[in-house]
This record gives structure tokens, C-alpha cells and sequence, in this order.
RNA sequence: GCCCGGGUGGCGGAACUGGCAUACGCGAUGGACUCAAAAUUCAUUGGCCGCAAGGCCAUGCGGGUUCGAAUCCCGCCCCGGGCACCA
């Protein structure tokens, strides 16, 4: 094979095939050597920081790791040709499930599996030709990593970020650990592993992300992110505004209840609240017991029982009129604008973990109230007037508030008869202040973000506990706290760590009196949630990082990943990047870490997503060992839109790879398999040059390489028919270059002498007086319909324009006397209007 | 149910603000080169009618606006994704 190449290259007129494992071989080492993307933080020029959002190591690379780093590489190079600092820095998300999973089956040390992991990961992103800046190379599970992750949290701690507290948790038996909510799917499953996720009663550390709802919120507005991405997080993070107010318990004759007890509602509707027909205590609300009649406790206890027996998914699944289980408690309580007890009951659609636990209910105006008013036969009164046309049940639209109160009501303390909705719910609150009884309320879905896994392969919590001093945290200068490596990998619902008594006893930092470690191991979230900081300043031996490093770089100017993180990841680094600022350890008016965010599509296989577990992988290795990374790279961005979904079957790696060979023998010094071309053609060639560096230029600020890989084709097939020139093909090699590095560097080495470096280049600018034409194409059209097509002067008149077209003979077998109506857009179009 | 995307040849897709629909590539068919193949290269390639010139029909379906609609508006259908007892 190889001598047959050798004997090809020696024929007359042609040269010697290109050869992409050499030649991108040399290339990657290249880079490296001369490090061109190794950038200082004094470097003068401006910085621009890209990022592909780091990888868990899961081996050798597959195509959505390709699809990923090609975009973030060829950016690096594109921003670096045009005068940029470009910082690109690649890391490791490296601890988490799949290591520790490999290791109970196999015995392995996790770091050892992992260690193994990431040099074929690195191995592939080389063979890809993506650049970085390894200098930076940072992985979640080396110990200053370790030690600057658990600095921060006994930073939260100290300032009330984190906290620990017993809980209502996520459990998965699967993965034998509890989850945050946010890797619970709506199924009530482990996003992982797919197992029915259990409720359970565990002591756990949270950060107070909550206390950063509304700034996650509103800060949204400064970042340029994709619009879907945005309501995604917006929705995640839920706010809703309305009212909260108290209700004394009673009993059916108003009679205060001996406790005193009083039940606090939130609702967004308060204009609705004469409609309130019952109330509904979550089944673990506190005065669930406290309330219940004697006649109605055996009931109520049973419910407690069965709701709190009844998984998540269950009461997912039971959805529908008849299934809003509930049990009346024998109490009432006492709605002050109506002045009359409405009974309250317990109910499984009422959660704890929202508003107060409690609410008001207005069949009315709320379906589920109304679906649960129905079956327990209690009365529905409507409070908003229905369209004339109305048929459905409870109305949630506009109209004007009616029986608010009801006419005729003895009580009128208040009147919200006739007002539309949103004066309505303004005068209650109103009201409610006036009286007392409650204020408005804004509320959050968003709940805190629960860190407890009881794992070994993560990051541990550096907390003490001492029977005397509580839980202490680890001093500063005691990180990092590492887990040892003689431990016995069992999935036994504890993290190993709990059996290895050589880690777990230790002495109380205060007292020095024996004390026991904290066991459980921080969500690998936690380290994805500043790693993009830590690269600014990756060797900092006194804190994460500097905060002037951080200024220097932050925010990213653009950040790369899968949509699949839009809520999780991209939450909780953003809460990060805040808290840090506020505590002064990043720089205070760095508000959001990533301004631009782009999220590429995934990879499917026949209609399925490409995944391991499916078993329809196509490996990027056997393609780099045969077309090489620039057709891979060409192939991948050809395919379609960066943003969409796209089906491997699809990707024309045979296309691409052509395509490099043709470029190659059209630009090789030694070819002359395209000759120079001359004369007019030669003036027709230079300046389609200076279109395509105005369109290549376009297109990669807006993302749309499919076409510009599109548009080198179409230049280089002209060449192919027109001849080349030097400044055509030069022009060709520098567009190229971010995206097929290689065969560009190569092409560039061979025409301009060893040692010229085509990725130090500018970026070609374009003539725009040489975008000018001799001619166009102006289409006559006759009532909507091309009729004719004319070549004529770019600067032709209106009158011009629209006496030649009606001169065409075309058009004339189409005219019956004078056109009744004539548009003229010169110089592309007339059109005609018999 | 609600909120986003999207539906264009055999396939992936192009058409930036309404103005030449189907760029570019894949695949297919035929030719050149070759003993042969691969590679390369040239040509054809939305459908229908026609010897041809040419004509008609096509951007999920049905309406509308406009001189002109893949593009804008209204009503549907289908596919993908997100959210979904959040009071």
C-alpha cells in the first residue's frame, strides 16, 4: 500500500497522495513544541476565554466528545488568528458513579480506573487536533483540587451557604446513594440509573442556593445564552407571586381550637378567596395530627401512614379526578372574608416542600381543588365570571370577580365584586396587611441544593463530628482531607469510608478529644461548579484561585456543551460564581460566569441517541486511523446546524475526505493538476476570493459552518474550472484552517517554506470595492412566474430595468397590450402584472 | 394539558431582511482512465407531460395577506425536546 503510494507520487504531473496519520501526527506534536496555544495571564493581547465544558472520563472519545471540541477548537484558532489571547484549557470531571461501579466489580482503585480513563480521553481530543493549554490541565480528584473544592464549602458553611439538616431525601436504591432533586426525572426515577427513586428521613448537608433565587433570576438577563435554555432555568427556578395568610383552626360552629393552632396558606389567587370552600394540609404537615378530631384520628393516622408509604412516582402516576386521595380531619378553619369555617382535610396533592404546606382551596378556580371538591361532595362556588360559552369546570382565564362576597352575605368586609383580576388580588393583600392576617408572598420552586453522597469516589466533606463540639470543620490548614486508598469496595447503602477505621477516627479540631470523620462525599456537581475558575489560576497554592487571574479571563466568552446540562450544571456553577463574588474570593462584579453559551445538538444512530448502553456507537478512533481528524472535523460541522440533532447516518465522512484530497492536490506546490489561471479569469477568480472572506467571515461569527464547508467547495471546484491563483489558494488554506488545522498547516509549510506557521496567520480581510460585479442575473417575472432571465449593468434604473424586461420576447407571449401594474426591484427583479 | 423547536428531492441539508426553491455533499445512473478493480475524473439526477422548444405541479395539510410566500397571519396534522399535582 505504502509503495504504491510512493511510485503514484513519482508519475508525471501529480504528487504524492496526502497522508493524514503523518501529517497530523506531526502537526499535534507541533503544536505542542512551538506552544502556540499556551497563553500567559500578562499575555497584551485581548483575552478570550473559550471552553468546551470539561469531560467525565469515561475512556476513549465518542462522537459527541468530537462534536463538542471540534466547535471550542476551532473557535480557539479562529479567535487567535483574528489577534486574540485565546485561553483554552481542558480538565477532567473526574470523579463520580462509573469508577466507583467499575471498581466494586473489579477490584480496581477507582483513581487508578480513572487515571487509565483519561489518558485515552487525552489520547483521542490530541488525535482530534484540539488544542489546549495543558499547562492549565486540572482533574476533580487531584488533592489541591480536593482541597481547594472543601475550602470553599467551609467557606459556605461559615457564611451560611451550607447546612446540614435531617430531611425528607431522594434515595437510590440503584445507585445506592440519595440524589438532589434535579436528578430526579418527572417519572419519579434516578436520571442514572433509572431505578424508582425512595423517599427517606436522612441528616444531609445542603447549600442555600435558595437564598440566590431571585439573582438567578434576574441575572439571566445578562447572559447570551439560547432562549430555550433561559426557560428552562426560569421555569426550574419557579417564582410565583400571591400572598400568604393565616387561618385559625376551629371547629363547625367556629369554636377556636384548644391548641390555638393556626393554619398559614399561601396561594397566588387571594382574589379568589371567597370561593374558598375547604383547606388542605399536606399529609406531613405538623398540625396534620394536631388538628384531627377524635372521631376522625384512626382515619387521619392511616392516611399519614399511606401517603408517607406512597412513592413519589405512585402519586405521580394515580393522577385523575378520583385518585386526589384525601381524608377530612374533623376541624375546620375560619376563612376571615367570608367569616364562615370551611373544613380542612389532608390531601397527597398538597406537597410540603411548597409555600407553607398548606393552601386554600377554590374549586372555582383550580382544577385539581375542583376534581377534589367533587368526589368529597364539597361546595363550589365561583368567584371569576366565565365567558357566556364556558363549559368546562373550573375557569382560570379573566373576568370580572363575582359573589366576593356572595350577595347577601351578612359579612361584608370586604368587596372585590366587579374588579378584574389583578386589581382583585392587589385589594385582598391590601386587606390582609390592613387586618393582619397575612402579606404578599413571593415564592421559588427552586429548592436548596442537597450535596450528602454516600459514596467514596468524591470529593469528602470536611466535617468532624465530636460528641462534645457537634459537627467542626476540618481547619484550612488541614486540607485537603483525601480518602485513603486501603478501603473495601462494598455496595452497602454506606460510603466505605464508614468501615475504614484508620480514616473515620480522628480528633476533634476544638478539643482534640476522639471525634469521627464525616463519611459522605460531595456531588461531583460541586466540582464542575468552579473548575472554570480554577483554570484562570490552576496552580495557586494559597486560595482556589486569584481573584485578578479570574478578572482577567472571566466571563467566559464562550462556553460549549450539551443541552442536557441547561438546568443542573449551568444552576449550580452560576450560583457558585455569585456566592464566590460575595464572599469577596472571586471578584465582586463578576455576576455570571459564562456570557455566551452555545448548545450543540446530539448525536443519534437510526433515530436512537447514540449511547453506550444502546450499543450503537461509532467510534471516532477507527475514523482517525483511516480519513484522519480534519475529515472527521469537516464531516461533523458539514452535517447540518451546529445547534440541531444530528443522525450519524447522516454525516458524510467519504464527502469530506475527498474533498481534503482535492484541496490538496489543487493547492500542492508541486501539483499542476489545476493550472495558474489568467486573464479574465484570473480577475473573476480574485475577486470570488474576496466574496467567499467576506462570507466564510460571516458565517463563522454566526455559528454557520455547515455552509461555509459548503461555500470551500463550491471555491474549490471553481478553481478546479477557472485555475488558481496564489492569493486564492492562500486565502482558501488561512478560512480553512480552524477547521481542518492539519492539511491547511501542511499545504501552508509546503508553499511558504519550513518553519511558516499558517495558525499565527491573520484572519484575511476582504476588498469590499472588489465585491462589485459586472453583471447580474435580473429575473423578469410575469404575475409572480420567472419568465425570463437577463443579464444586466448592477447599477441599472428603475426605468431601465423595467423597459428591458418588457422588451424580452419571453415576456411578450404573456402580455395581451399594456401591463397593468409593474414592479421593479432593480437590479435582481421585475415582475409584471398582466 | 402548557411552553419551545422542527416538517423542503432517495438521504443530510441550503435559501441572512417575502423576490431565480432544491446551493453543497451523500447515494444512484452512465462515460473516460485501467487487463481488471480501487482511486481519480467528466456528465446526468424533484415529479409529470412533451421528439423538442417548452409547459404544468411540488417546501406536512387547509385557508388568508401580497404583484410575489418555504419565509408573514389564521386553523389543523405529524415528529422531537422541556415542564407538569408548585397552590
Amino acid at each position: 500500500m505504502a509503495d504504491q503510494t510512493a511510485e503514484q507520487g513519482t508519475a508525471e504531473g501529480r504528487v504524492p497522495d496526502y497522508d493524514p496519520q503523518a501529517v497530523e501526527a506531526k502537526w499535534q506534536q507541533r503544536w505542542v513544541d512551538l506552544g502556540t496555544y499556551e497563553v500567559d495571564n500578562d499575555d497584551p493581547r485581548p483575552p478570550y476565554y473559550v471552553l468546551s465544558m470539561y469531560p467525565y472520563p469515561s475512556g476513549a472519545a465518542h462522537m459527541g466528545h468530537v462534536r463538542n471540541y471540534t466547535f471550542g477548537d476551532l473557535i480557539v484558532r479562529y479567535r487567535t488568528m483574528r489577534g486574540n489571547a485565546v485561553l483554552s484549557p481542558m480538565g477532567f470531571d473526574s470523579f463520580g458513579l462509573p469508577a466507583e461501579n467499575a471498581a466494586i466489580k473489579s477490584g480496581i482503585h477507582p483513581r487508578i480506573h480513572t487515571d487509565e480513563r483519561i489518558e485515552e480521553l487525552t489520547s483521542s481530543i490530541v488525535r482530534l487536533g484540539a488544542v489546549y493549554d495543558w499547562r492549565r490541565k486540572l482533574t476533580s480528584h487531584q488533592p489541591d483540587y480536593i482541597r481547594f473544592t472543601q475550602w470553599i464549602f467551609l467557606r459556605f458553611l461559615e457564611h451560611g451557604l451550607a447546612y446540614k439538616q435531617k430531611a425528607a431525601v431522594n434515595w437510590c436504591p440503584g445507585c445506592q446513594t440519595v440524589l438532589a432533586n434535579e436528578q430526579v426525572l418527572a417519572d419519579g426515577t434516578c436520571e442514572r440509573s433509572g431505578d424508582v427513586v425512595e423517599a427517606r428521613d436522612l441528616e444531609q448537608w445542603f447549600f442555600k442556593i435558595t437564598d440566590y433565587a431571585q439573582q438567578l433570576l434576574d441575572d439571566l438577563e445578562l447572559v447570551d445564552w439560547p432562549e430555550r435554555v433561559v426557560t428552562m432555568q426560569r421555569n426550574w427556578i419557579g417564582r410565583s407571586e400571591g400572598a400568604e395568610f393565616s387561618m385559625p383552626v376551629v371547629d363547625a360552629d367556629g369554636n377556636s381550637h384548644p391548641s390555638e393552632a393556626e393554619v398559614h396558606v399561601y396561594t397566588t389567587r387571594p382574589d379568589t378567596s371567597f370561593g374558598m370552600t375547604y383547606a388542605v394540609l399536606a399529609p406531613e404537615h405538623e398540625l396534620a395530627r394536631v388538628a384531627a378530631t377524635d372521631e376522625q384520628r384512626a382515619e387521619v393516622d392511616a392516611f399519614i401512614e399511606q401517603a408517607r408509604n406512597t412513592s413519589e412516582m405512585d402519586r405521580l402516576s394515580s393522577e385523575g379526578a378520583l385518585a386526589k386521595r384525601g381524608v377530612f380531619t374533623g376541624a375546620y378553619v375560619h376563612n376571615p372574608f367570608t367569616n364562615q369555617p370551611v373544613p380542612l382535610y389532608l390531601a397527597d396533592y398538597v406537597l410540603l416542600s411548597y409555600g407553607t404546606g398548606a393552601i386554600m382551596a377554590v374549586p372555582g378556580e383550580d382544577q385539581r381543588d375542583w376534581d377534589f371538591a367533587e368526589v368529597h361532595g364539597l361546595p363550589i362556588i365561583r368567584t371569576v365570571q366565565p365567558p357566556d360559552d364556558w363549559e368546562g369546570k373550573a375557569y382560570t382565564g379573566d373576568g370580572p370577580v363575582i359573589n366576593s362576597p356572595a350577595p347577601g352575605a351578612t359579612f361584608e368586609s370586604l368587596d372585590l365584586n366587579g374588579m378584574e383580576i389583578d386589581d382583585a388580588k392587589a385589594r385582598a393583600i391590601e386587606w390582609l396587611e390592613t387586618w393582619g392576617l397575612g402579606q404578599s408572598r413571593v415564592n421559588y420552586r427552586l429548592r436548596d441544593w442537597l450535596l450528602s453522597r454516600q459514596r467514596f469516589w468524591g470529593c469528602p466533606i470536611p466535617i468532624v463530628y465530636c460528641p462534645d463540639h457537634g459537627a467542626v470543620p476540618v481547619p484550612d490548614d488541614e486540607l485537603p482531607v483525601i480518602a485513603p486508598d486501603d478501603v473495601e469496595f462494598k455496595p452497602t447503602g454506606e460510603s466505605p469510608l464508614n468501615h475504614h477505621h484508620g480514616f473515620l477516627n480522628t480528633t476533634c479540631p476544638e478539643c482534640g478529644g476522639p471525634a469521627v470523620r464525616e463519611t459522605d462525599t460531595m456531588d461531583t456537581f460541586v466540582d464542575s461548579s468552579w473548575y472554570f475558575l480554577r483554570f484562570t489560576d490552576p496552580t495557586n497554592e494559597d486560595r482556589p484561585f486569584d481573584a485578578a487571574a479570574v478578572a482577567h479571563w472571566l466571563p467566559v466568552d464562550q462556553y460549549i456543551g450539551g443541552v442536557e446540562h441547561a438546568i443542573l450544571h449551568l444552576m449550580y456553577a452560576r450560583f457558585f460564581t455569585k456566592a464566590l463574588a460575595d464572599l469577596g474570593v472571586a471578584p465582586n462584579e463578576l455576576r455570571e460566569p459564562f456570557r455566551r453559551l452555545f448548545t450543540q445538538g446530539m448525536i443519534r444512530l437510526g433515530g436512537e441517541k447514540m449511547s453506550k448502553s444502546k450499543g450503537n456507537l461509532v467510534a471516532p478512533e477507527e475514523i482517525l486511523d483511516n480519513e484522519g481528524a480534519d475529515a472527521l472535523r469537516l464531516g461533523q460541522l458539514f452535517v447540518g446546524p451546529p445547534a440541531d440533532d444530528v443522525d450519524w447516518e447522516g454525516v458524510g465522512i467519504q464527502g469530506a475526505y475527498r474533498f481534503i484530497g482535492r484541496l490538496w492536490r489543487l493547492a500542492h506546490p508541486a501539483s499542476d493538476v489545476v493550472p495558474e489561471a489568467v486573464g479574465d479569469d484570473a480577475l473573476v477568480i480574485e475577486r470570488e476570493t474576496h466574496r467567499l472572506i467576506a462570507r466564510v467571515s460571516d458565517e463563522m461569527e454566526r455559528w454557520s459552518y455547515n455552509t461555509s464547508v459548503a461555500a470551500f467547495m463550491e471555491f474549490t471546484n471553481l478553481l478546479y474550472k477557472q485555475g488558481r491563483t496564489d492569493f486564492a489558494v492562500d486565502a482558501l488554506l488561512k478560512l480553512l484552517a480552524p477547521m481542518a488545522p492539519h492539511v491547511t498547516a501542511e499545504l501552508w509549510e509546503l508553499r511558504h517554506g519550513a518553519g511558516a506557521h499558517i495558525h499565527e496567520q491573520a484572519w484575511p480581510e476582504h476588498d469590499p470595492s472588489m465585491l462589485t460585479v459586472d453583471s447580474v442575473t435580473m429575473v423578469v417575472q410575469v404575475k409572480g412566474k420567472v419568465r425570463d432571465r437577463i443579464e444586466v449593468d448592477p447599477g441599472i434604473g428603475e426605468d431601465d430595468a423595467v423597459e428591458i424586461a418588457l422588451a424580452s420576447e419571453r415576456v411578450q407571449e404573456y402580455l395581451d397590450g399594456e401591463p397593468r401594474k409593474v414592479i421593479a426591484k432593480p437590479p435582481n427583479l421585475v415582475n409584471i402584472v398582466p
